[in-house]
RNA sequence: GGCCCCUUGGCGAAACUGGUAUACGCAGCGGACUUAAAAUCCGCUUCCCGCAAGGGAGUGCGGGUUCGAGUCCCGCAGGGGCCA
């Protein structure tokens, strides 16, 4: 047998092997508990990455180990691939982006499957299939039915070269990410799925999210932000422009009416309907609204803009207090989206009101102050003088019939008393907006809608899905393919049979990934969902992905399967009950002496008197060493996983991205690591294939008898194994390989001198093997071939630890006198109390310690401490 | 600014619900094998004093609770995240 195990055969041979056996093929029907692994599905951009193999390894480890642990497992692949950079591409290198999606696919499917990932491949699916889409399409008409989706006009970034909306993330200093032109605001009618009808469910459910990160929670919540408040109608004065919506009474939200008496201004958002109907007749006010929209749409750009405003000359009646008016001005800080688009400011006790009331020299009267300062005048002219709201709890004061009650007893008193004057009412917010998913891109799911001049918005009938995309198409001008195709749009109205269009806009690609892991579990079904089947498998036991889609798609997905339950495709309301979100693979960053960024593959680092010194491997050109961060292909900071997989095998690439750094935390890519997994693979393998000659035969009766170091040997294999089973099942993969180097080191050093320890040998390196399966498969695979075994670790159930074997006889514990560690005592597990204590006392260093003063006090926990107090 | 998280050797990190801090790996040092090197194997490696035996300090900093604190509480500093 070679000395040397060979990854470039063995794992191809194994993969065929798993392959031709079947093993990963999921059937609905088997007699076992169900467990649902997922990680997150790529978008196909041509190559996979080292993050992708962090990710995809810890999902095949869990399903691997639950496989083997008596689950039905379902591990599903697939690809997120519709989006903007097929259009890219398109537009670039004049390639399809049909065409180059699916290349892309073929290419990475291949580059996964070299993985040697436990998936289900027959359930493969790309979101761009119309088997996909078209299914998509159908929930989509479904949830139009429901009630679920609305058409509805809205303030979008516009770029007007590219002739599309841009997402608030690709808008710049208010520039168009890849146009640079000066992005517009824009209303446009699009369609909506209304995602805050189930803000509140969505909150709520958030608490039974258990196996989800705090973190990860905590920023839904924030994003949903519900706020309990109040609407307050402030009556107008003053010349209200003749407006068909217009009412002469200002509705403002508030979260803080327990400051009205503290009311200096109104403010309206520049896009208040009042905003634009006063505008209409002033040119100061156009201009001033222009002004507003230069800075765009994102709430950042909003909140970090210098406060300005535009006083209309109108004047709002104060609620509460007879006679008293307040200015009502356009403020850029008032965002339309919230609440009602108006606020009422309370400069003393809000930070944009204050900073507001400042520049234009509106008053400042506190109204709130922190308990002990009630009566204290020189904290109020310190706030007025001050720069800063005071925004914490406290007292009301100079607020009538509020002085005196906390915070939260004066907002409810206060709504009380808006009610009963008919001028306001207790009312909940939230940040959250329904989800505008119309895109004006071409390489999406087509909208299943048809526009008809008589009979409005009417559905694609059913029997006419999928609406498939055209695929004579091109790129050769900005805008949306779709809207100057010659043919496709135009067809007659279902209804009325009249000509008529398509709608020509395709959905937001976080549709397509809002319900694939409801059809993956029936990726055939003539229908969105076989919900049967798919109420057997969701919800999904175990998410994994990374933690940049803590909120949109994760809440997007959490949605959805809520209106899919509604709509009747699901009966569940939450998707993942396990969510992981593992860190980053990070790596070096390598710079020339002109600054250049340089790719690790071309330099080569050298250690001389303890420092590492990097240079070019072709030129020799000193490169400097920089700071470690994630790998981007900007800064080249990149490690190609496929040359890893040639040079040291899948194997040492899986290993690596699971040693040393706990899952969730990222992990530095380095030469040095790989070369450590890759010199265990090795080491593992001499170990089996080294020790064949010294083992019992394969299924030999265990002895009666074992020497004290076989004993220790098999002790060590089982603790091994139960500390394993226990760290896969909560996903700290990082002490999984720690075990196995620590029963690595057991089994080296022990040499075996009888038939008993020979059997526990055999007992050891079968354990070692089982537990490194998951996580190297292919070597683990070659190993138990090695060791006589004719049925493949996928065939073989995994081990249970013997009990009896987890716990030592006799055990090792510290002593203390006064807290301090003076000796250590070795004695029987089961030694009572009064035995530990004399043991203790008897001990040289310990009477040392305690240098003849009196014992006041011992205390002996078992099997943990002694600890002597003199 | 608010809320949350993190800070342990030269480095990545262990330490179960308070109980021997630094397991395991990387890097480094020493040795064996070799004509030599690679590979491999064996040892050492928290810091300070000491030839040693041994002693002292030690989990970002300052305090507290406790017989006992990396772990719990309060404050501070630095780093990160989310929301503003």
């Amino acid at each position: 047998m070679s000395t040397r195990y060979n990854a470039r055969t063995a794992e191809p041979k194994w993969q065929k092997i798993w392959e031709e056996r079947g093993d990963f093929l999921t059937r609905d029907d088997a007699d076992k508990p169900k467990y649902y692994v997922l990680e997150m599905f790529p978008y196909p951009s041509g190559r996979i990455h080292m993050g992708h193999v962090r990710n995809y390894t810890m999902g095949d480890v869990i399903a691997r180990f639950r496989r083997a642990s008596g689950y039905n497992v379902l591990h599903p692949m697939g690809w997120d691939a519709f989006g903007m950079p097929a259009e890219n591409a398109a537009m670039e290198k004049n390639v399809h982006p049909k065409g180059w999606t699916y290349d892309n696919i073929a290419a990475m499917r291949a580059q996964l499957k070299a993985i040697g990932l436990a998936i289900d491949w027959s359930r493969e699916f790309a979101t761009c299939d119309p088997e996909y889409y078209g299914q998509e399409q159908a929930l989509f008409l479904d949830m139009l039915e429901a009630g679920i989706v609305a058409r509805k006009k809205s303030m979008v970034n516009w770029d007007p070269v590219d002739n599309t909306v841009l997402a608030n993330e690709q808008v710049i200093d208010g520039k168009g990410w890849r146009s640079g032109a000066a992005v517009e605001r824009r209303e446009l009618t699009q369609w909506f799925l209304k995602i805050t009808d189930f803000a509140d469910e969505l909150l709520d459910g958030l608490e039974t999210l258990e196996r989800w990160p705090e973190k990860v929670r905590t920023m839904q919540k924030n994003w949903i932000g519900r706020s309990e408040g109040a609407r307050v109608f402030f009556p107008l004065e003053g010349e209200i422009p003749d407006s068909t919506e217009q009412k002469t009474r200002l509705e403002v939200f508030t979260t803080r009416p327990d400051t009205l008496f503290g009311a200096s201004f109104c403010a309206l958002s520049p896009h208040h309907p009042l905003t634009q109907a006063l505008a209409k007749n002033n040119p100061a006010l156009t201009d001033f609204i222009r002004e507003c929209d230069r800075i765009g749409t994102s709430e950042e750009a909003i909140e970090t803009a210098e406060k300005m405003g535009f006083d209309t000359g109108l004047k709002a009646r104060h609620p509460f207090i007879e006679g008293k008016t307040l200015p009502v001005y356009v403020a850029n800080f008032v965002l339309m989206d919230y609440g009602t688009g108006a606020i009422f400011a309370c400069p003393a006790h809000d930070q944009r009101d204050f900073d507001f009331a400042k520049k234009y020299g509106l008053p400042i009267i506190p109204v709130v102050t922190p308990k002990d300062r009630v009566q204290d005048d020189a904290w109020r002219a310190d706030l007025i003088a001050g720069d800063e709201a005071f925004t914490g709890d406290g007292v009301a004061v100079n607020s009538d019939f509020l002085n005196g009650l906390d915070v939260t007893t004066a907002k409810r008193a206060a709504i009380e008393k808006l009610e009963a004057l008919g001028l306001g009412e207790g009312t909940v917010n939230y940040r959250l907006r329904d989800w505008g998913i119309s895109r004006q891109r071409y390489w999406g799911c087509p909208i299943p809608v048809i526009h008809c001049e008589t009979c409005g918005t009417v559905p694609v009938p059913r029997d006419q899905l999928p609406v498939v995309l055209p695929e004579d198409v091109t790129f050769s001008e900005p805008g949306n393919p779709l809207d100057r195709h010659p043919t496709w749009k135009h067809v007659d109205c279902p209804k009325c049979g009249k000509p008529a269009r398509r709608e020509t806009d395709t959905f937001d690609t976080f549709v397509d990934s809002s319900w694939y892991f409801a059809r993956f579990t029936a990726p055939d079904a003539a229908t969105p969902t076989d919900k049967a089947v798919a109420n057997h498998w969701l919800p999904v036991d175990q998410y994994i992905g990374g933690i940049e889609h803590a909120i949109l798609h994760l809440l997007y997905s959490r949605f959805f399967t809520r209106a899919m339950h509604k709509t009747g495709h699901l009966s569940l309301d939450e998707p993942f009950t396990g969510l992981f979100t593992q860190g980053m693979v990070n790596h070096e960053t390598y710079r020339d002496a002109e600054g250049r960024w340089v790719p690790p593959a071309e330099v080569e680092i050298e250690t001389a008197d303890g420092k590492r010194v990097a240079k070019h491997i072709e030129t020799g050109a000193p490169i400097r060493i920089g700071s470690v961060e994630k790998m981007s292909k900007s800064k080249k900071n990149t490690v190609d996983p496929e040359d890893i997989i040639a040079k040291y095998g899948a194997d040492t690439a899986r290993w690596f991205m699971l040693s040393d750094s706990p899952p969730e935390r990222d992990v530095q890519w380095s030469d040095q690591g790989a070369e450590g997994a890759w010199r265990f693979t090795q080491r593992l393998w001499r170990m089996v294939t080294g020790a064949a000659d010294k083992l019992a035969t394969k299924g030999a009766a265990m002895p009666a008898n074992f020497s004290e170091e076989a004993l220790a040997l098999r002790r060590a294999a089982h603790q091994a194994l139960a500390a394993a089973t226990e760290d896969f099942e909560n996903l700290r993969f990082n002490r999984a390989v720690a075990r196995v180097y620590e029963l690595a080191n057991a089994i080296s050093g022990f040499t075996p001198v009888d038939d008993a320890s020979r059997w526990a040998l055999r007992e050891a390196l079968e354990l070692i093997v089982q537990i490194v399966g998951p996580m190297m498969p292919h070597l683990a695979e070659e190993c138990w071939e090695a060791l006589g075994h004719d049925q493949p670790l996928t065939a073989t159930e995994w081990p249970v630890a013997d009990k009896a074997l987890l716990v030592e006889d006799s055990i090792t514990i510290a002593v203390q006198v006064n807290g301090k560690r003076r000796d250590e005592l070795t004695i029987a597990r089961d030694a009572d109390k009064e035995t530990v204590e004399r043991a203790a006392l008897a001990l040289e260093k310990v009477e040392k310690a305690i240098d003849g003063k009196p014992v006041r006090k011992v205390i002996v926990v078992p099997g943990k401490i002694v600890n002597i107090v003199a």
